[in-house]
DNA sequence: CATCCACGTGTACGTTGTACACGGCGGATT
DNA sequence: AATCCGCCGTGTACAACGTACACGTGGATG
């Protein structure tokens, strides 16, 4: 019930709201929190909107900007020249970086179809690195979607190693086995999972697995290329 | 504001509650879902409860229920006795058809740490299947999960695209390439993206991929293969 | 018979996405 | 120059969600 003469008459609204403006705005935020949750009203201000209705104009729905989100990080992943092989590495590769710089993007790619401007680029550079073999169309986008989903899939267990490891507070490995100690101390003195505590309990499980994300993206690629019959390459 | 005299003085109260039945009716829920999502008020319903706060004394929170949901489908999960290629293969489609059955599971598995009892003992297992070699504990765990990050990753996918087909209300491929139409016909009148185009419109596209669940499994078992120095077996 | 406690309930709060109608500014039209 | 229209940001409002808290009741226990 505040009086009329304290408003106020033109709140020098700060810049002219815009599509890129609030995508960018979106992913700054979802960037800064290990979830990568982003809400409408946090956009709102920090775009310096007093009300998130304001972005519906431009975005449609958080679904709509969470599309919107998904397709900017589509545009930072590229498929290098070369043949297949370099093609989808550098795909897988170019990915993994994409991805561990925003974590959230695996979660959106999981979850909503790759039908922006950028994501259909990307499609398109992948389909066009397998030219010149004589692949059916599901064989083809198969082999695309096989290196996307090692892509996506290690991002989603980055994104819970992160989440998790900031639930308990802890930033070092050694905090980290702390936390879990005693429960996995009740269980060591009940005998069970013998072979699980094992590996608890071995101080070498927190060493760099040789199974990586490059490994793996190689097994994978072995297999796609034991199924490729050349025709021309 | 009714009178009390309208009251009945015991509803008769259909059956006691406990953890299981509450497990058991959100899992019901999930599984009646496509998107397998479950509120605190729908398993209060199922359970004959009058309000959400009754499941707190039993679960804890609503993340205490997605644990022990979890934890029961990964006892649905089986390592099969053999050499290790045959405990991995096994652990892997077992887990593709739990992971059929549950599509929302693979969204807690990657969302979860895997610390039930069912968990435990199906890591234990797994890793018991990697006796035999000379493995440090991070390449033996990596082996196990590489095989789970497959299936969880493959889930996950599964459950975007059933989503997807509902969203649109239709059953049949057919139907889903009608929805999509109009917006691949714009983009191929655009002449833009060339190879996906093809793609979208080569009606081979809806082969069953060979790059199958299975097949990638294998891809991924011989790369881990290829890792395994024998000291026994 | 008195006591206590485990249980299910009701009420209530804060947060979320978003529907809806309004006021005001700028540019086009007359 | 006066008028209108359409775009834009705003405020209010609501339904659904997770869950904190205090209460009554009934059966087991002393």
């Amino acid at each position: 019930m505040s009086l009329v003469w304290f408003d106020v008459p033109a709140p020098p609204r700060g810049e002219q709201l815009s599509r890129e403006r609030i995508v960018a705005a979106a992913i700054e935020i979802a960037d800064a929190d290990v979830r990568g949750e982003v809400t409408m009203r946090a956009v709102a201000a920090r775009v310096g909107s007093s009300t998130p209705m304001s972005l519906y104009r431009y975005v449609g729905s958080k679904d709509g900007l969470a599309d919107l989100m998904a397709d900017e990080v589509y545009g930072e992943i590229t498929v290098p020249p070369g043949d297949w092989r370099a093609g989808l590495r550098g795909l897988g590769l170019s990915g993994w970086e994409a991805v561990q710089r925003h974590p959230w993007f695996a979660r959106l790619a999981f979850s909503r179809p790759p039908l922006g401007p950028h994501a259909l680029a990307l499609y398109d550079s992948a389909l066009a690195a397998l030219d010149g073999f004589e692949l059916g169309a599901a064989e083809r986008m198969g082999a695309v979607n096989t290196v996307l989903g090692h892509v996506f899939g290690s991002g989603l267990a980055l994104l819970e190693e992160r989440a998790m490891r900031q639930r308990a507070g802890l930033p070092t490995d050694e905090d980290l086995a702390g936390a879990a100690g005693p429960y996995l101390q009740r269980i060591t003195e009940e005998g069970r999972y013998p072979h699980f505590i094992r590996w608890a309990n071995d101080p070498a499980r927190l060493d760099p697995a040789p199974q990586s994300f490059e490994r793996i993206l190689d097994w994978l690629l072995d297999g796609i290329g034991a199924t490729l019959v050349t025709a021309q390459g």
